[in-house]
DNA sequence: TGCACCAGGTACCTATTCGAAACCACAGTA
DNA sequence: TACTGTGGTTTCGAATAGGTACCTGGTGCA
């Protein structure tokens, strides 16, 4: 254990934050932890969401062992994406920012006003 | 308080996770919990981090009224950046979006070994 | 006089990203 | 025969992010 350095380049965590950033990523990890799910089913659920971005964000996420595939061989050929256990553990660390941001977005939203309205009166020189 | 939906586009709490996704965001938040850090300092501190990037993410937490901005009139006029209680409340969120990096990185980079040395084996059809 | 440093702003240019859409093979249905 | 739905891949083009470089403008220093 290297005890990482989130200030060094090219650090490890980075890699979590990016896969964070990922709006695609965390919303079907977030439907995933309610099931199994099916490519169409997911594409169907999340608005917005190309097929495209869906098989690169999937792809990723079973690179990074966050979410499983598994391909059944039914009439024609259906494909079921499961969270894995590390997986869970990420989605549930991540809940806890959608509980920073519920809890203080309105002070944020206040902010921005404030900001947006021109703060000339803040400029303490 | 409407509670926020996640899945729905255009939700609030898609801003705090595109604000989480700013690698440089995430940077000058954690640098500025040890106590306000002035506009170069800054940059030398971050090794890659343009003035630019760096100008563009102050503004951003500044408005987000995650750091608060303070220009002192001293000789060729310094301007410190200081972290809001606001942002000490996110950068501990964020820290613990950290740790689940630096526990799990290892079992994720397994992942990626295993998934990019060809998972041929994997395919359960 | 010329250079450097402070804190940025701005213009340009490139690389990545991402959506739209076409294409694939296969099988059931009308 | 033609169309639908399954799970993708590939290509194209537009938008955006972000780095480089140059600008202000005041001041101390050589």
């Amino acid at each position: 254990m290297p005890a990482w350095n989130a200030y060094a380049s090219a650090c490890p965590t980075r890699m979590v934050l990016d896969r964070v950033a990922d709006k695609w990523a965390v919303l079907v990890l977030g439907l995933l932890t309610d099931g199994p799910v099916r490519f169409n089913q997911l594409r169907r659920a999340i608005d917005g969401l190309s097929q495209k971005m869906l098989s690169q964000t999937l792809k990723s996420l079973e690179r990074d062992g966050l979410v499983s595939r598994r391909a059944v061989a039914t009439v024609p050929v259906t494909v079921e994406y499961s969270i894995t256990p590390l997986g869970r553990t990420l989605a549930a660390t991540v809940d806890a920012l959608r509980v920073w941001a519920e809890t203080h977005i309105e002070e944020v939203l206040t902010s921005q006003e404030r900001y947006d309205a021109g703060r000339r009166d803040a400029v303490s020189v």
